[in-house]
DNA sequence: TTGAAAGCGCTAACAT
DNA sequence: ATGTTAGCGCTTTCAA
């Protein structure tokens, strides 16, 4: 466009200066004098100029950018989405770019893409992309899922409690036989659900009832699954619902079957959403704080790049119960 | 981490040749003959190298990064974000990274990250954080918005045409006062309903009824906004909600009133969503198709900044009416 | 307090 | 078919 962008050598040459003294000017170094640091500003100013951050990158062997990968699957998923927000204004705080990774990014052989550090959401186990990255040597945190071999920072939330917190929530409104509509054990928090619902069961005496569907599923497949619960085992009187966006399905599906939520069969989410707290009942639900995530995510990142937190850090995400009307009742 | 990264002199050096040999056999220029380029190629394999983008930015000129941006009240809306994916996606088909612009990233004095491009969003009238980016002179490609100064390519719906199909939709269906919970005219989106929905009512020679909320409000705000119109207008006998997530709140809101929604009042949604065709019952929208708008977007930009697009090009998004019980009754 | 020079890694232009 | 040279814009020595 127009003509050639501004050069720090304009900059300096409109300021009757050297560029070492220009760019020393620009970016507060002390050695300057107080009258070249305003007259090269104000050439800079006058110019136009915005520094160029490929040379700089180059000079500087780092590139302020980092990269953030979700697994394809969850692309669809609103928790997801929200997370990566969280981590866009987290990094504009802390004055870093932030790349998508997209899995088509990294699919073929395109070289990945020049970044600092990267974080994996809730990677998958065995994803080949994440494989790919971390393979990188970069530093790396994970949302949940730490991996053995590599040394990644860690943001984690208790999910077992909070599971746990629902599941005795339900039994103390007097399910006696509550069904879990899972997600895969694919993902860490998926693998750690399941595993803390058939412990529960197991110390509760109680059959557990799984039902499980991909990441990713439409309304249709767990309205379906709801309707193969109910078949199997007709006692069933409270569903925990693991997908997000599954419950307002569950809850559906149980009205059509006559049966009133809240009141004859409990209904808890394991991902709350803003349409959980305005359907008919509102529906209990663990509110994982996605935007908390991401934000954490970078914080503990950019720490690590910068040397001013271990590369294995852990970091704890605070996570809580909602409590609404299908299992409290009307 | 572990030591240096390999340079592309490294593998000249590991493969017998030039650096320039080594660039040439490694892009697949046809001056090499294939044996070098095997051989080059095993060579950087056995290095693990990979191209320094920043090196090859500088010497191109060029980031091989676009940036996009929407408005920070648009950020928790489900329907922005999957267009960001949308874009995402594409994006990845087309060699490029992505850099998403926060507003914050611009807020201060930070200098905007270096891109190829930008794609705005259904910016805002006055966004200054738009201003700052279309200043750029950069191609720029909006959703929706056209701005008169700067030739932009744009990508746009006919929201026109669909929010008439709805509306007609609703009259048909004996809606005699349908009432019309708005978007602010901020975007263009929100200012064009406004247009289209007074224009329909003077034809029709229909009182219009609109309650307006703001960008981002929660589901607390369309459920008083709800209640609002009802004690005002009891006549009211559909709505047609604006808002992402706010029909699902006024469905809500009028069986609590006692209303049979699809039988005695209808409901039609501007924007879709999974969630809708799941409610009880499913409500009638307008499938905005958010995957292929930022698809689109990314896909026009492209073009353009490879010459092969007119900077001022205009692309059709093709939406469409998904029809349900909430307006053809059950 | 300031300037000159070197070099980050890469590729296009110009030899050979 | 391959090699040599120059230079993209910046910052960091090193010297004055």
């Amino acid at each position: 466009m127009s003509r050639r962008a501004a050069t720090i050598v304009d900059v300096a040459k409109r300021a009757g200066v050297s560029r070492t003294t220009a760019s020393d000017a620009l970016r507060g170094h002390g050695r300057v004098s107080e009258g070249t640091r305003v007259a090269v500003e104000q050439a800079a100013a006058e110019l136009g100029y915005r520094p160029n951050t490929a040379a700089r990158s180059l000079r500087a062997a780092t590139t302020g950018t980092i990269g953030i990968h979700l697994p394809e699957a969850m692309t669809r998923i609103d928790y997801y989405l929200q997370t990566v927000y969280g981590a866009l204004e987290q990094a504009g705080a802390d004055e870093v770019d932030v790349t998508v990774i997209t899995s088509r990014r990294l699919a073929g052989e395109q070289p990945p893409p020049s970044v600092d550090g990267i974080i994996l959401l809730d990677p998958l186990a065995d994803d080949p992309v994440a494989e790919r990255l971390l393979a990188l040597d970069l530093p790396i945190v994970t949302l949940e899922r730490a991996f053995g071999e590599v040394a990644t920072g860690v943001v984690s939330a208790d999910h077992e409690g909070a599971i746990r917190e629902l599941l005795d929530h339900l039994a103390s409104r007097g399910s006696a036989a509550p069904a879990f509509l899972a997600s895969p054990a694919v993902t860490d928090w998926g693998t750690r659900a399941q595993v803390v619902y058939s412990a529960w069961c197991r110390e509760q005496r109680i059959q557990p009832t799984i039902v499980e569907r991909p990441f990713g599923s439409d309304s249709a497949a767990y309205a379906e699954a709801t309707r193969e619960v109910l078949a199997a085992r007709p006692q069933t009187d409270a569903f925990l619902c693991g997908p997000d966006g599954s419950a307002i399905v569950v809850a559906d599906v149980l009205q059509d079957a006559g049966r009133v939520v809240g009141e004859d069969v409990l209904v808890a989410a394991m991902v709350d959403s803003p349409a959980l707290a305005y359907t008919d009942p509102p529906v209990t639900a663990v509110d994982l704080a996605p935007r908390a995530a991401g934000a954490l995510c970078v914080e503990l990142l950019v720490r690590i790049i910068r040397g001013e937190a271990r590369p294995d850090a852990s970091v704890p995400l605070p996570i809580e119960v909602r409590y609404r009307a299908s299992t409290l009742g009307r």
